[in-house]
DNA sequence: CGTTGACCTGGAGTGCGCTCCAGGTGCGAG
DNA sequence: CTCGCACCTGGAGCGCACTCCAGGTCAACG
Protein backbone atom coordinates (compact mmCIF):
# COMPACT_ATOMS: atom_id res chain seq x y z
CA UNK A 1 0.00 0.00 0.00
CA UNK A 2 1.76 3.18 -1.01
CA UNK A 3 1.55 6.74 0.25
CA UNK A 4 0.33 9.40 -1.62
CA UNK A 5 1.29 13.48 -1.33
CA UNK A 6 -1.84 15.63 -2.35
CA UNK A 7 -0.36 16.56 -5.43
CA UNK A 8 0.23 13.52 -6.47
CA UNK A 9 -3.55 12.63 -5.85
CA UNK A 10 -4.82 16.03 -7.69
CA UNK A 11 -2.80 14.40 -10.37
CA UNK A 12 -3.85 11.21 -10.66
CA UNK A 13 -7.71 12.22 -10.05
CA UNK A 14 -8.24 15.45 -11.68
CA UNK A 15 -9.84 16.73 -8.48
CA UNK A 16 -8.27 19.85 -7.27
CA UNK A 17 -6.52 20.03 -3.93
CA UNK A 18 -9.46 22.11 -2.44
CA UNK A 19 -11.94 19.77 -3.90
CA UNK A 20 -10.01 17.16 -2.36
CA UNK A 21 -10.34 19.13 1.27
CA UNK A 22 -13.97 19.71 0.51
CA UNK A 23 -14.83 15.90 -0.01
CA UNK A 24 -13.18 15.25 3.27
CA UNK A 25 -14.90 18.13 5.22
CA UNK A 26 -18.00 17.15 4.29
CA UNK A 27 -17.27 13.23 4.65
CA UNK A 28 -17.07 11.95 1.10
CA UNK A 29 -13.39 11.07 1.79
CA UNK A 30 -13.07 8.83 4.90
CA UNK A 31 -10.80 11.70 7.51
CA UNK A 32 -7.41 11.16 5.66
CA UNK A 33 -3.85 10.51 7.33
CA UNK A 34 -1.16 12.98 7.72
CA UNK A 35 2.43 12.88 8.74
CA UNK A 36 3.60 13.79 11.58
CA UNK A 37 4.02 17.97 9.83
CA UNK A 38 -0.19 17.76 9.66
CA UNK A 39 0.12 16.93 6.10
CA UNK A 40 -2.11 15.12 4.11
CA UNK A 41 -1.09 11.08 3.44
CA UNK A 42 -3.34 9.95 1.09
CA UNK A 43 -3.41 5.78 0.71
CA UNK A 44 -4.27 3.74 -2.26
CA UNK A 45 -7.35 3.27 -1.15
CA UNK A 46 -8.60 6.79 -0.76
CA UNK A 47 -7.13 7.07 -4.47
CA UNK A 48 -9.12 4.11 -5.95
CA UNK A 49 -12.26 5.42 -3.88
CA UNK A 50 -11.95 8.80 -5.41
CA UNK A 51 -11.99 6.73 -8.62
CA UNK A 52 -15.29 5.73 -7.97
CA UNK A 53 -16.43 9.49 -6.70
CA UNK A 54 -14.89 10.59 -10.52
CA UNK A 55 -17.01 7.93 -12.14
CA UNK A 56 -20.01 8.98 -10.36
CA UNK A 57 -19.36 12.63 -10.04
CA UNK A 58 -19.18 12.01 -13.82
CA UNK A 59 -22.25 10.55 -14.37
CA UNK A 60 -24.00 13.27 -12.87
CA UNK A 61 -24.93 12.00 -9.03
CA UNK A 62 -25.71 14.59 -6.27
CA UNK A 63 -23.17 14.92 -3.39
CA UNK A 64 -25.95 14.00 -0.80
CA UNK A 65 -26.57 10.43 -2.98
CA UNK A 66 -22.79 9.90 -2.82
CA UNK A 67 -22.84 10.44 0.87
CA UNK A 68 -25.35 7.85 1.06
CA UNK A 69 -23.31 5.60 -0.78
CA UNK A 70 -20.47 6.29 1.38
CA UNK A 71 -22.21 5.72 4.28
CA UNK A 72 -23.77 2.11 2.93
CA UNK A 73 -19.62 1.52 2.40
CA UNK A 74 -18.40 2.66 5.69
CA UNK A 75 -21.07 0.29 7.39
CA UNK A 76 -19.47 -2.61 6.08
CA UNK A 77 -20.39 -5.52 4.04
CA UNK A 78 -23.74 -6.32 4.71
CA UNK A 79 -25.13 -2.99 3.14
CA UNK A 80 -23.71 -4.96 -0.20
CA UNK A 81 -27.03 -5.90 -1.47
CA UNK A 82 -27.98 -2.11 -0.79
CA UNK A 83 -24.96 -0.87 -2.51
CA UNK A 84 -26.13 -2.62 -5.50
CA UNK A 85 -29.73 -1.17 -5.67
CA UNK A 86 -28.13 1.57 -5.59
CA UNK A 87 -25.84 1.40 -8.30
CA UNK A 88 -28.28 -0.32 -10.51
CA UNK A 89 -30.78 2.85 -9.87
CA UNK A 90 -28.19 5.20 -10.90
CA UNK A 91 -27.35 3.43 -13.84
CA UNK A 92 -30.85 3.48 -15.10
CA UNK A 93 -30.31 7.34 -15.02
CA UNK A 94 -27.23 7.40 -16.82
CA UNK A 95 -28.76 5.20 -19.55
CA UNK A 96 -31.72 7.22 -19.80
CA UNK A 97 -29.18 10.51 -20.02
CA UNK A 98 -27.66 8.95 -22.81
CA UNK A 99 -30.94 7.73 -24.70
CA UNK A 100 -31.93 11.76 -23.81
CA UNK A 101 -28.73 13.06 -25.40
CA UNK A 102 -29.12 11.22 -28.60
CA UNK A 103 -31.97 11.91 -29.29
CA UNK A 104 -31.40 15.59 -28.89
CA UNK A 105 -28.83 15.18 -30.61
CA UNK A 106 -30.82 14.10 -34.04
CA UNK A 107 -32.79 17.30 -33.12
CA UNK A 108 -29.25 19.15 -33.59
CA UNK A 109 -28.71 17.25 -36.83
CA UNK A 110 -31.65 17.91 -37.89
CA UNK A 111 -31.38 21.84 -37.47
CA UNK A 112 -27.50 21.25 -38.90
CA UNK A 113 -28.65 19.43 -41.75
CA UNK A 114 -31.62 22.17 -42.58
CA UNK A 115 -29.23 25.18 -42.31
CA UNK A 116 -26.54 23.21 -44.87
CA UNK A 117 -29.66 23.04 -47.34
CA UNK A 118 -29.97 26.85 -46.94
CA UNK A 119 -26.33 28.06 -47.10
CA UNK B 1 -50.04 31.70 -36.53
CA UNK B 2 -51.55 30.55 -33.73
CA UNK B 3 -51.26 32.22 -30.15
CA UNK B 4 -50.25 30.28 -27.06
CA UNK B 5 -50.88 31.56 -23.39
CA UNK B 6 -48.39 31.19 -20.46
CA UNK B 7 -50.01 28.31 -19.76
CA UNK B 8 -50.18 26.89 -22.71
CA UNK B 9 -46.47 27.10 -22.96
CA UNK B 10 -45.44 25.76 -19.71
CA UNK B 11 -47.37 22.74 -20.61
CA UNK B 12 -45.80 22.66 -24.29
CA UNK B 13 -42.47 23.45 -23.58
CA UNK B 14 -41.87 22.05 -19.72
CA UNK B 15 -40.02 25.63 -18.71
CA UNK B 16 -41.62 26.99 -15.60
CA UNK B 17 -43.03 29.91 -15.89
CA UNK B 18 -40.55 31.67 -14.02
CA UNK B 19 -37.99 30.58 -16.17
CA UNK B 20 -39.74 31.77 -19.18
CA UNK B 21 -39.62 35.34 -17.86
CA UNK B 22 -36.29 34.76 -16.83
CA UNK B 23 -35.27 33.52 -20.73
CA UNK B 24 -36.87 36.77 -21.70
CA UNK B 25 -35.49 39.25 -19.17
CA UNK B 26 -32.15 38.18 -20.38
CA UNK B 27 -32.99 37.98 -23.86
CA UNK B 28 -32.73 34.20 -24.87
CA UNK B 29 -36.34 34.88 -26.08
CA UNK B 30 -36.82 38.11 -27.92
CA UNK B 31 -39.51 40.27 -26.33
CA UNK B 32 -42.62 38.70 -26.19
CA UNK B 33 -45.92 39.87 -27.71
CA UNK B 34 -48.48 41.54 -24.93
CA UNK B 35 -52.18 41.70 -24.44
CA UNK B 36 -53.96 44.45 -23.78
CA UNK B 37 -54.10 43.44 -20.42
CA UNK B 38 -50.05 43.35 -20.69
CA UNK B 39 -50.19 39.18 -20.51
CA UNK B 40 -47.90 37.26 -22.71
CA UNK B 41 -49.01 35.97 -25.69
CA UNK B 42 -46.45 33.77 -27.32
CA UNK B 43 -46.48 32.82 -31.00
CA UNK B 44 -45.42 29.55 -32.88
CA UNK B 45 -42.38 30.39 -33.72
CA UNK B 46 -41.64 31.40 -29.48
CA UNK B 47 -42.58 28.01 -29.16
CA UNK B 48 -40.43 26.32 -31.46
CA UNK B 49 -37.64 28.79 -30.65
CA UNK B 50 -38.45 27.02 -27.04
CA UNK B 51 -37.64 23.94 -28.20
CA UNK B 52 -34.42 24.64 -29.49
CA UNK B 53 -33.70 26.23 -26.41
CA UNK B 54 -34.69 23.22 -24.83
CA UNK B 55 -32.25 21.20 -27.06
CA UNK B 56 -29.42 23.31 -26.18
CA UNK B 57 -29.87 22.81 -22.36
CA UNK B 58 -30.82 19.24 -22.35
CA UNK B 59 -27.36 18.71 -23.88
CA UNK B 60 -25.44 21.13 -21.38
CA UNK B 61 -24.89 24.19 -23.07
CA UNK B 62 -24.42 27.24 -21.09
CA UNK B 63 -26.82 30.09 -21.33
CA UNK B 64 -24.12 32.78 -22.39
CA UNK B 65 -23.33 30.45 -25.63
CA UNK B 66 -27.03 29.74 -26.08
CA UNK B 67 -27.42 33.69 -25.77
CA UNK B 68 -24.52 33.83 -28.59
CA UNK B 69 -26.24 31.60 -30.49
CA UNK B 70 -29.71 33.98 -30.13
CA UNK B 71 -27.83 36.69 -31.49
CA UNK B 72 -26.67 35.14 -34.22
CA UNK B 73 -30.18 33.72 -35.57
CA UNK B 74 -31.76 37.98 -34.67
CA UNK B 75 -28.76 39.44 -37.12
CA UNK B 76 -30.32 37.22 -39.84
CA UNK B 77 -29.38 35.08 -42.65
CA UNK B 78 -25.82 35.92 -43.53
CA UNK B 79 -25.31 34.16 -40.37
CA UNK B 80 -26.26 31.05 -40.70
CA UNK B 81 -22.61 29.10 -41.51
CA UNK B 82 -21.28 31.06 -37.97
CA UNK B 83 -24.26 28.79 -36.32
CA UNK B 84 -23.57 25.65 -38.16
CA UNK B 85 -20.01 25.85 -36.82
CA UNK B 86 -21.55 26.45 -33.14
CA UNK B 87 -23.94 23.65 -33.51
CA UNK B 88 -21.36 21.30 -34.93
CA UNK B 89 -18.85 22.50 -32.13
CA UNK B 90 -21.41 21.64 -29.93
CA UNK B 91 -22.62 18.31 -31.15
CA UNK B 92 -18.86 17.21 -30.81
CA UNK B 93 -19.03 17.99 -27.26
CA UNK B 94 -22.38 16.38 -26.99
CA UNK B 95 -20.34 12.96 -28.65
CA UNK B 96 -18.10 13.51 -25.89
CA UNK B 97 -20.45 13.37 -23.26
CA UNK B 98 -22.37 10.06 -24.77
CA UNK B 99 -18.12 8.83 -24.67
CA UNK B 100 -17.30 10.08 -21.04
CA UNK B 101 -21.22 8.65 -19.88
CA UNK B 102 -21.02 5.15 -21.67
CA UNK B 103 -16.72 4.77 -20.26
CA UNK B 104 -18.48 5.20 -16.91
CA UNK B 105 -21.22 2.91 -17.34
CA UNK B 106 -18.45 0.31 -18.01
CA UNK B 107 -17.04 1.17 -14.45
CA UNK B 108 -20.18 0.72 -13.06
CA UNK B 109 -21.06 -2.00 -14.27
CA UNK B 110 -17.87 -3.61 -13.29
CA UNK B 111 -18.63 -2.66 -10.09
CA UNK B 112 -22.29 -4.02 -9.56
CA UNK B 113 -20.78 -7.55 -10.90
CA UNK B 114 -17.74 -7.61 -8.44
CA UNK B 115 -20.28 -6.50 -5.71
CA UNK B 116 -22.94 -9.25 -7.24
CA UNK B 117 -20.05 -11.68 -7.19
CA UNK B 118 -19.25 -11.15 -3.37
CA UNK B 119 -22.97 -11.36 -2.01
C1' DC C 1 -70.94 42.60 -6.82
C1' DG C 2 -67.52 39.65 -4.81
C1' DT C 3 -64.23 36.22 -5.42
C1' DT C 4 -61.14 33.40 -7.84
C1' DG C 5 -57.40 32.61 -10.64
C1' DA C 6 -54.17 33.58 -14.17
C1' DC C 7 -51.11 36.77 -14.89
C1' DC C 8 -47.91 41.01 -14.06
C1' DT C 9 -43.33 43.45 -12.05
C1' DG C 10 -38.82 44.14 -9.76
C1' DG C 11 -35.92 42.28 -6.94
C1' DA C 12 -34.30 39.10 -3.39
C1' DG C 13 -33.14 34.37 -2.28
C1' DT C 14 -31.68 29.50 -3.14
C1' DG C 15 -28.95 25.21 -3.91
C1' DC C 16 -25.18 23.13 -5.68
C1' DG C 17 -20.47 22.39 -5.95
C1' DC C 18 -16.88 24.07 -5.54
C1' DT C 19 -13.02 27.97 -5.27
C1' DC C 20 -10.50 31.46 -3.12
C1' DC C 21 -8.32 33.80 0.62
C1' DA C 22 -5.52 35.26 4.65
C1' DG C 23 -2.46 33.96 7.65
C1' DG C 24 0.48 30.32 9.22
C1' DT C 25 3.82 25.86 9.45
C1' DG C 26 7.61 22.95 8.22
C1' DC C 27 11.18 21.32 5.09
C1' DG C 28 14.79 20.99 1.71
C1' DA C 29 17.98 23.63 -1.47
C1' DG C 30 21.53 27.09 -2.03
C1' DC D 1 20.28 31.41 7.58
C1' DT D 2 17.05 32.56 4.26
C1' DC D 3 14.21 31.47 0.66
C1' DG D 4 10.64 29.17 -1.79
C1' DC D 5 7.36 25.88 -1.84
C1' DA D 6 3.95 22.57 -0.67
C1' DC D 7 0.98 22.26 2.52
C1' DC D 8 -2.29 23.57 6.57
C1' DT D 9 -6.96 25.84 8.65
C1' DG D 10 -11.52 28.12 8.95
C1' DG D 11 -14.40 30.67 6.66
C1' DA D 12 -16.00 33.73 3.01
C1' DG D 13 -17.23 34.14 -1.81
C1' DC D 14 -18.62 32.74 -6.38
C1' DG D 15 -21.11 31.31 -10.80
C1' DC D 16 -24.82 29.24 -12.62
C1' DA D 17 -29.54 28.78 -13.47
C1' DC D 18 -33.13 29.37 -11.79
C1' DT D 19 -37.04 30.08 -8.03
C1' DC D 20 -39.63 32.60 -4.92
C1' DC D 21 -41.96 36.57 -3.08
C1' DA D 22 -44.82 40.75 -2.21
C1' DG D 23 -47.93 43.43 -3.92
C1' DG D 24 -50.73 44.49 -7.76
C1' DT D 25 -54.04 44.11 -12.26
C1' DC D 26 -57.72 42.31 -14.86
C1' DA D 27 -61.46 39.36 -16.55
C1' DA D 28 -64.81 35.99 -15.99
C1' DC D 29 -67.98 33.25 -13.27
C1' DG D 30 -71.80 32.55 -10.01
Amino acid sequence: MSVYTPSEVVEETGFSLDTLRYYEKIGLLERVHRNAAGQRRFTSEDVSWLGMIRCLRDTGMPIAEMLRFAELVREGDHTIADRVKLLEEHDRRVEDQIATLRERQRYLHRKISYYRSVL
